[in-house]
DNA sequence: GCGACAG
DNA sequence: ATCTTGTCGC
């Protein structure tokens, strides 16, 4: 059984104004002086991410949880809504966070931290993605992207683990992250609830094989099998 | 002013 | 994100 796209929350921001002052006021609601669960601590880990059908306005969420300890899969959701923002660099939260929201919903474990695809601290505003979803939630949250987007850093040492920062000019906005060796860093940053250091740890622990965290790689995998049916 | 820019 | 074949390598 398909589901129908689920409608967008009445009074979602239409304009980039509009969104850009929503982002203002919810950042206000970021707790960033909490660390947040211990690297390695049992838990569930969740990842989340989407993808598009602009053709007909369609995005589907997926979140798979994962046990933090043995990293296999507990349980598996998709949500499918429609595209509820125009692609603006900056404001990617708005396109997908409803459909997001719905796929948590459908799960029945408790997050004790989600991974997000993209940024949460690193963003022009320093309210990415993972910082809004953990506002709306209440979960702790980080981001963990695969581009440096628009800030700057050092390449961080050959070993898996190395780090350098993330930087906007001189402030540290996140981290670059080396899960392999020998393979580009992936871009850690804090979303809600979470510390840097237990941010970069977690997407560590998370990533014992492949560049990306099991989490999202899961979460992609997911969701485009998700899609793909949906188009059918 | 223009372009670039997470997904 | 998405459009897209084969190919090199473990």
């Amino acid at each position: 059984m398909i589901d129908a796209p689920r409608p967008l929350p009445p009074g979602w921001p239409t304009t980039e104004a509009e969104a850009t002052a929503v982002q203002d006021e919810l950042r206000g609601r970021v707790i960033l002086d909490e660390p947040g669960p211990q690297p390695g601590a049992p838990l569930i880990a969740v990842g989340v991410d989407v993808a598009y059908d602009d053709e007909r306005d369609v995005v589907v969420a997926a979140a798979v949880a994962l046990d933090g300890t043995t990293l296999e899969v507990v349980e598996e959701a998709t949500a499918v809504g429609r595209v509820a923002f125009p692609y603006v660099p900056g404001l990617l939260a708005f396109r997908e966070i409803p459909t997001v929201l719905a796929v948590l919903d459908r799960l029945t474990v408790t997050p004790g931290l989600v991974v997000c695809d993209g940024y949460g601290l690193a963003h022009p505003r320093r309210f990415g993605l993972a910082s809004h979803l953990g506002v709306l939630t209440g979960l702790p949250t980080i981001g963990v992207a695969k581009n440096p987007f628009t800030f700057t850093y050092d390449a961080p040492g050959p070993a898996r683990g190395d780090t350098s920062p993330l930087l906007d000019g001189a402030e540290e906005v996140g981290r670059a992250l080396r899960t392999q060796k020998g393979v580009k860093p992936v871009f850690v940053s804090v979303g809600h609830r979470v510390n840097l250091d237990h941010a970069c740890a977690w997407s560590l622990v998370l990533s014992p094989r492949y560049r990306l965290p099991e989490t999202t790689r899961a979460a992609d995998s997911l969701c485009r099998r998700a899609l793909a049916e949906q188009a059918s």
